[in-house]
Order: C-alpha cells, then sequence, then structure tokens
DNA sequence: ATGGAATTTGGCACTGAGTGTCACTTTGTT
DNA sequence: AACAAAGTGACACTCAGTGCCAAATTCCAT
C-alpha cells in the first residue's frame, strides 16, 4: 500500500526512471486480482445486470475471498467505475500543464476536444456502460459523485487563475456551471447514440457560459 | 395510495372544494404515522448522526413496526428530506406560473430572490440540515438526487420558453449549468454559516450565466 | 537458501438495510 | 351489522459491508 517498502537501499534501476515504482511481485499479483475482478464484473454486469449480480459471484469467478473483495474495492459500485482515480489524476494533470497565459475556459475547452476525440473512439463501449450506469439508480449516484471531484478539480484550478477578492468564489461559480453544463451536454450526446459531434458541442455549451446564455428576453 | 376512493359517488362536500381531498380517518392516521418517524428520525440523527441511527431504533420510537416504515418511506435516507416531493411540486409552480413574456433566466431570478428569503429566516435550521447532510456521503448522493430532479424541472420549463431547432439542447444546457451554479451557491452560503446575503450571491450568479464569465483573457 | 518480519488472504460471525409473504386488524361502505 | 378494502406487523430471507483472527504468501537480511 505504500509506494516506498523501504528507503534505506534503493536498486540502480530507479536512477533512471524518474520515481516510477519497480512492480513487486505483490504488486504484479494485486493487479492480476484486481483485474479479474473487474473482469467477471464487466462480463456479469452486461449480462444479468448491476443490481442482480452479487459480489459472492464475483469472487467465485475471480477465485478470491469474499472478504478479499472490499479490500480492493470500496463497494460493488467501484467496480463499475475501475479507472476512477487514474482519470481524476489524469484530468489534473491536464489542468495543471495548462498554458499559464490561458484563460480558464480556453484552457476547459482545450481539454475538452481531447477529450472529445477520446469519446468518439471508444463509442461504442462508451455507450454500453452509460447505458449500465443509467438503468442504475446506485451508479448514477456514483457517477455524480465522481463529477464532483472533477468540479473540486476544476475549483482549484481556476482560482489559481482569477484574481480578485471573490476569486475562489467565482472559481467556484465556474466550475460548478461547467460541470453541470458538461453533464447536460454528455446526456446529449449519449441520448443521441453518440451519433453528435462531441467536440462542436462542447464548444457549443463552453461559447455560452463563456460569452452568457443569451436568452431571449421579449 | 390513491386519491379517489371510487368516483361512483361522490359526497356533497367536493362540490364546493376544488378537487381538495377531506382528510379521511385513515389518512389521519398515515400522517400522524408519518410525522412520528420523522420527528424521531430528527432526534436521533441530530443526537446520533445518521449512519449510526438503525430503523429499528426509529420504528422503536414510532411505535411501528419494522415492516410498516418501508410502506411510509422507501429507505432510511428519505427520512432526511421529508418534504422533497413537496417541494418539487413548488418549484415547478413557481416555473408555470412565471410570466409568459419573461425570459428562462428572469424567471429564475425571481424564484431565486424568494427562495433567498426564505433560506435566509430559516437559517439556523438549513445550516444544521445541511451539516448532517454534508458529513454523511449517502445524504450527499440524495441531494445530488434531488438536483437532478430540479434540474429536469428547469430544462422542461425552459424547453418550452425557446424557439430553435435546438431549443430542447439548450433548455437542457442551460438547466445543468444553473443547477451546477446554484449549488455550488449554496455551498459558498452554507460555508458562510448563512452569513452572506444570499439574494447577492443568486443575483451574482445569475448575472454571470446571462451574460457570460468573463474571465480575464491575456 | 533460510528464518523471521511484514503483508495478504479468506473464513467466520455479525449487523443492518431492504423485500416477499401472509394472517390479522382497522377503516370505509352499504 | 356485515362485507370489502386498506393498512399493519411478524417472520423469514437475501445481500452488502465490517471486525477479527489464524493461515498463507512475499519480502528482506543474513
Amino acid at each position: 500500500m505504500k509506494k516506498p517498502p523501504s528507503d534505506a537501499n534503493n536498486n540502480e534501476d530507479d536512477v533512471l526512471s524518474v520515481w516510477e515504482s519497480v512492480p513487486s511481485r505483490r504488486e504484479l499479483k494485486k493487479d492480476v486480482t484486481r483485474r479479474a475482478l473487474v473482469k467477471a464484473a464487466k462480463r456479469r454486469f452486461a449480462a444479468q445486470g448491476f443490481e442482480a449480480t452479487t459480489i459472492d459471484e464475483l469472487c467465485a469467478d475471480a477465485g478470491v475471498g469474499r472478504r478479499t473483495f472490499f479490500r480492493y474495492f470500496a463497494n460493488k459500485e467501484a467496480l463499475a467505475f475501475p479507472q476512477r482515480a487514474e482519470r481524476l489524476i489524469r484530468f489534473r494533470e491536464l489542468l495543471d500543464d495548462a498554458p499559464e497565459d490561458q484563460g480558464p475556459l480556453d484552457s476547459l475547452r482545450q481539454i475538452a476536444q481531447l477529450f472529445a476525440h477520446e469519446y468518439a473512439a471508444h463509442r461504442q463501449q462508451l455507450l454500453a456502460h452509460q447505458r449500465l450506469i443509467e438503468s442504475t439508480p446506485a451508479l448514477l449516484a456514483r457517477e455524480q459523485e465522481i463529477d464532483r471531484d472533477w468540479e473540486r478539480e476544476m475549483a482549484h484550478a481556476f482560482a489559481s487563475r482569477l484574481s480578485g477578492p471573490d476569486a475562489e468564489l467565482r472559481a467556484r461559480m465556474l466550475a460548478g456551471a461547467a460541470i453541470g453544463l458538461i453533464r447536460a451536454t454528455m446526456r446529449h450526446w449519449y441520448a443521441m447514440e453518440g451519433r453528435a459531434d462531441l467536440g462542436q458541442l462542447g464548444n457549443q455549451a463552453l461559447d455560452a457560459l463563456q460569452d452568457g446564455f443569451m436568452v431571449a428576453k421579449r
């Protein structure tokens, strides 16, 4: 669970690799177990649905004790978002790596374009995943939890780029509006079975956020 | 569970009352039970916290069988939002009753001002409630579920006021951004212990949504 | 290679949420 | 008063999630 087992003696490998840990035998095995559980979940969720799948079944599939399962995943829902942590980290890095001289929304726009391409490339997979989520209240709740993670990340990144007295507040407001807007956009894309141009949708959405929702006032 | 027990014969009472049901003896009793459960929950959640409170305890407090509890509330979380349905209905009515010649965001602004006043009036109560929610993951999830209800309501109301080809999409985007923005604003207000002027915060938030988040682009 | 320390594992027992069923009671209707 | 409908509570059950502990595995130093 901890990266450096002991820093008394370092292998010579670490000299070149920039602080990337060597996949010790234990780590390898854990990875295998984790993958086995995720794989089993993937199959069973698709075949039987989320709620009808019992943790015991998954443990049996993966050849793992029931108690062990909960050392890998905090709960059944976590199985449906196995990449949650990694994705969040990546998003943070993208935000951090954005050019200093770029406005928050411009950075976000650029990142959105990147994701739009990736999503288009994995369209079928994503559609199936979303169908699972949307048919399962518990998973919808988790998805929103994930959105809050991303919102926090955005608010943090934006706050460091805004100035003024209530920069913190404005950053949080912007992040909140952005994530709400993005989620709505994604829902639309999913509703269209991923046929719409996500990059274009994203731009349209961020345009509105940037320049205002100019709603006809009669 | 159904409003008209039978429409073969109506009491003469119904002639004047505009489709308001008479609180029959059964309804009265159900109301008492419901209130007893909510009251018990209120006390115990405040005293022991949400998770440490067991449904059996609440049933004992209310003098009600365990099985009966689940006929009144779908789950333990529902106890923390006993007004959920009523509040949603009221919000819908406020949206519906908004002047025809008013832009969606202007209607929203007006409703926000109304809520701002009410929230300020019940500050202490709301702060306590929010503290409970924010200390309980399960309740946070439910709160977001409620936000989605409100978002849907807004999207529906906005869609009927927008025109153009993708009015539906723009309505959903606006609603998504609005609810995200409002939630962020509320969090700020709660974080300030409700000392900030919520009406002013709301206006500031909606200004940004209407005129755009003019973020410094260097 | 080997022994001891640290980590991982899985079995067991337990709590608590939520559901199906059914007999019993209460309320409404005639 | 009698019959029907609605509401109640007890029982039994499934399943998620947790604490505990002894056995197994991996790591590390010699």
